[in-house]
RNA sequence: GACACAGUGGCUCAGCUGGAUAGAGCAACGGUCUUCUAAACCGUAGGUCGUGAGUUCAAGUCUCACCUGUGUCACCA
C-alpha cells in the first residue's frame, strides 16, 4: 500500500492541477504483465486538457518525474510504468510478515462490533447434505475473516427444529418406526420415515391432515408430541456434531426455530399496532406491493405462524441481544426473495437497522443437473463425501509418503481440506453439479495443492536446521522471488476485498496464486545451498508458509506440516 | 408471465473499482525426479468473452433489448 503512495507522490508534482489525488489514486493500476512494471498510470484522461497524444504525454511526464525512489520509470505507449525498488520493497514486506507472523494482515475495520451470522441451519431429523456444507463453510470462513478485521462474529446455527414437518415425522414414526431403529441410527431412519411419508401421502392425502393435527398438538405442548420432538432433536444434534467436528466448525448458538416460539406474539402484535397486517383469504399478510414484492405471509388461516414470522422475531431478538453492526444470513440464493421481504417489513416497522440485514446467497448444488430434494430422497450425504475424501487422501499418502507419521490425522486434514476448499474456491454464486471425483481432487487448483506447497516450505525450514531471523538484509533479485514478494505484500489488501464482498473465494484464489508462484520458485531455485543468499531465501520461504497457513486458516482448512 | 442469478477455449472456472497481446486448472499431446516431498515444474495445441445495439479516448467489465439455463413467485423452510 505504501508503495502505491510512492507512485502517487511521484506523479502529483508533475501533474499539477490536472488530476486530483482521489482520481489519481483510482487511476493507478497494476499491469497485467509484471514485465511491464509494478504500477502503471494511463495518461488518456490528460489528452483532452493538454491537447496532446497520450503517448507524448507519457514521454513528457517521465522526463519530469523524480526517479530516485524507483528502480526505473518508463513510458510505454500511453502508459507510465513504475518499477519499484526491489530491495526496499522486499525488506519491508518480509520484515512485516516475519515479525507479525499470524497477525499479518490483521486490520481494525470493525472496532470490535458484533456481527451475528446465520449459518449451516440443518433440519432436525434430516441428514446434513452438500447444500448445508456451503452455508456452513462459507459462514465459517466469513466469521474468520471478520475476526481478522476486528469484528466479533456470532455463529448462529438456526436449526430447523420446528414446523409442520414434525407433524409428518411423528405420524410417520408412529406408523412405521420403532424406538430401536431410531436409537441405532437416528438420522437414517428418521429420514426413511419422512421419505416414506411423502410417498404415501400422494395416495393417502388424509396423512397430511393427521400431520397437521400432530403439529398442532406439539404447538399446544402435548406431552407425547413434545417428548418425541425433544428426542428427535437431541439424537439429531449428536449426529450433526460428528460432522461439525470433522469440519472443525464451532457455533456460538444453537437457537433454532423453536427458540422463537414464545417470541412470535410480540411480532404479530407489533405488526398489528403499526397497521401493517392485512387479512387476505383467511390468512394475515403484510402487503409489500410498494416494494414490488409479493405479500409476506405472517399467519396462516389456521392461526399458525410461518417462516417469515419466525425470522422477524429472530432479527429483532438478535438486534436486542447482540446490538449488531451487521446481521448476516448465509442462505441459498433461492431464498433471496424472502430476505428482501424480511428487510422490507423491518423497514416498514420503523427499524433503521433493516439496512444492516445482509443476505449472503450462494449457488445451488445439483446432481445431474437436478436440484437436490430431501423429500424425494435425492440427497448427497455430507458425511459420506467427507469419509470418501478422507479415504482417498489416505490412499494417496500410502502411495506417496508411506513413512509419514500420524497418517490418519493428515488424511483427515487433507481430505476434509479438499472438500472445503473446493466449495470455497469459486464465486459463491456459482452453481455446481456434484461430482465426487471433482470434489476430492488433489491435483491442480485444489486445497491439497496449497497444503502440499506449504508442507514443502515447512520441510525446507526443518531441513535448514537454523532459525530464520525476523530482520535481516535481503537481496533477492530474481523475477520469481519478486512475484512472491508482491503477493505477500498484497495479502492485507486481499483480506479487505474478501471482507467487503463477503467472498471467501477471494482468499482461496489468492492462496492458489501464492502457492503457484512459490512452486515455480521452488522448481527453479535451490534453496538449501549457501550461495550468499541462504538467509534471504529462507526468510522468503518462511514468509510464504506463514501467509499460506494464514490464508488456509481463514478458509477453515488445516495446514499439515508434512503430507 | 413477473422477479432474481448466471452465460468466457472440449469440461470447470479467474479476470479487483472499464484500460496495454483475455488468464488458470482439468482433459489431450510432449518434456523434467542420483540433488530441498513429481499432490510439483516446463512446453504444445485450443477462445467471434450468449446475440445485437449504445455510452466512452478505451467494454469480458457499464446501459438497454433479445436468446439460453437455473431458481423463486402466499398458507414449506
Amino acid at each position: 500500500m505504501e508503495f502505491k503512495q510512492q507512485v502517487i507522490s511521484a506523479l502529483q508534482p508533475v501533474l499539477g492541477d490536472n488530476v486530483d489525488v482521489a482520481t489519481l489514486t483510482k487511476l493507478i493500476e497494476v499491469p497485467k504483465n509484471s514485465e511491464m512494471g509494478d504500477y502503471a498510470f494511463p495518461t488518456f484522461i490528460l489528452a483532452k486538457s493538454l491537447h496532446q497524444a497520450p503517448q507524448q504525454i507519457a514521454t513528457d511526464l517521465v522526463a519530469k518525474i523524480d526517479q530516485a525512489p524507483f528502480e526505473k520509470v518508463v513510458a510505454t505507449g500511453p502508459y507510465i510504468n513504475f518499477f519499484l525498488n526491489k530491495a526496499a520493497f522486499s525488506q519491508v514486506t518480509l520484515q512485516e510478515v516475519l515479525t507479525q507472523k499470524q497477525t499479518y494482515g490483521d486490520q481494525d475495520l470493525g472496532q470490535g462490533k458484533s456481527v451475528p451470522i446465520d449459518m449451516s441451519s440443518p433440519n432436525i431429523a434430516k441428514p446434513i447434505s452438500m447444500g448445508h456444507l456451503r452455508s456452513t463453510v462459507i459462514g465459517n470462513s466469513i466469521a474468520k475473516i471478520l475476526t481478522k478485521t476486528n469484528y466479533q462474529p456470532v455463529k448462529i446455527n438456526h436449526l430447523g427444529d420446528w414446523g409442520t414437518q414434525f407433524g409428518k415425522l411423528i405420524v410417520a414414526y408412529k406408523k412405521w418406526g420403532s424406538e430401536a431403529e431410531v436409537k441405532a441410527d437416528p438420522i437414517t431412519n428418521l429420514l426413511r420415515y419422512y421419505v416414506k411419508f411423502h410417498k404415501e401421502d400422494v395416495a393417502h392425502p388424509e396423512l397430511d391432515e393427521e400431520a397437521r393435527e400432530w403439529f398442532k398438538k406439539l404447538e399446544d405442548g402435548d406431552q407425547e408430541a413434545t417428548a418425541l420432538w425433544q428426542w428427535f432433536r437431541s439424537e439429531s444434534l449428536k449426529e450433526f456434531q460428528k460432522i461439525y467436528d470433522m469440519l472443525g466448525v464451532e457455533f456460538d448458538s444453537f437457537n433454532g426455530e423453536a427458540f422463537y416460539n414464545d417470541k412470535m406474539d410480540e411480532v404479530v402484535n407489533l405488526l398489528a399496532e403499526k397497521h401493517l397486517l392485512v387479512k387476505s383469504q383467511g390468512a394475515e399478510i403484510v402487503d409489500l406491493s410498494k416494494y414490488n414484492l409479493n405479500p409476506a405471509l405472517i399467519r396462516k388461516s389456521d392461526g399458525a405462524t410461518l417462516y417469515m414470522t419466525r425470522d422477524l422475531a429472530a432479527a429483532i431478538y438478535r438486534k436486542r441481544t447482540y446490538h449488531f453492526a451487521k446481521s448476516l444470513y448465509v442462505v441459498g440464493n433461492e431464498q433471496s426473495e424472502h430476505f428482501k421481504q424480511l428487510k422490507a417489513i423491518l423497514k416498514d416497522m420503523g427499524y433503521a437497522w433493516a439496512d444492516d440485514i445482509i443476505h449472503i446467497p450462494f449457488g445451488l448444488i445439483t446432481e445431474n443437473g437436478k436440484k437436490l430434494s430431501t423429500r424425494q430422497g435425492r440427497v448427497i450425504l455430507l458425511e459420506k463425501v467427507l469419509n470418501d475424501a478422507i479415504d482417498l487422501a489416505k490412499q494417496q499418502i500410502e502411495a506417496k509418503n508411506p513413512t509419514l507419521a500420524n497418517k490418519d490425522q493428515v488424511a483427515k486434514e487433507v481430505g476434509v481440506g479438499a472438500v472445503i476448499f473446493h466449495d470455497l474456491k469459486n464465486d459463491r454464486m456459482d452453481n455446481f453439479d456434484f461430482n465426487l471425483e471433482e470434489v476430492v481432487r488433489f491435483e491442480g487448483e485444489t486445497g491439497p495443492y496449497v497444503q502440499y506447497t506449504n508442507a514443502r516450505a515447512q520441510s525446507i525450514l526443518r531441513k535448514s536446521g537454523v532459525s530464520v531471523p525476523d530482520t535481516a538484509e535481503v537481496g533477492l533479485d530474481d523475477p520469481e522471488a519478486w512475484e512472491i514478494l508482491k503477493l505477500l505484500n498484497d495479502y492485507p489488501n486481499v483480506v479487505q476485498r474478501a471482507l467487503a464482498a463477503y467472498e471467501p473465494s477471494v482468499i482461496a484464489k489468492y492462496s492458489l496464486h501464492l502457492a503457484k508462484s512459490f512452486n515455480k520458485y521452488y522448481a527453479h531455485t535451490r534453496i538449501l545451498v549457501d550461495d550468499g543468499q541462504l538467509t534471504a531465501k529462507l526468510r522468503l520461504v518462511k514468509a510464504v508458509s506463514t501467509v499460506l497457513e494464514n490464508a488456509l486458516g481463514l478458509l477453515g482448512v488445516a495446514s499439515p506440516e508434512e503430507m
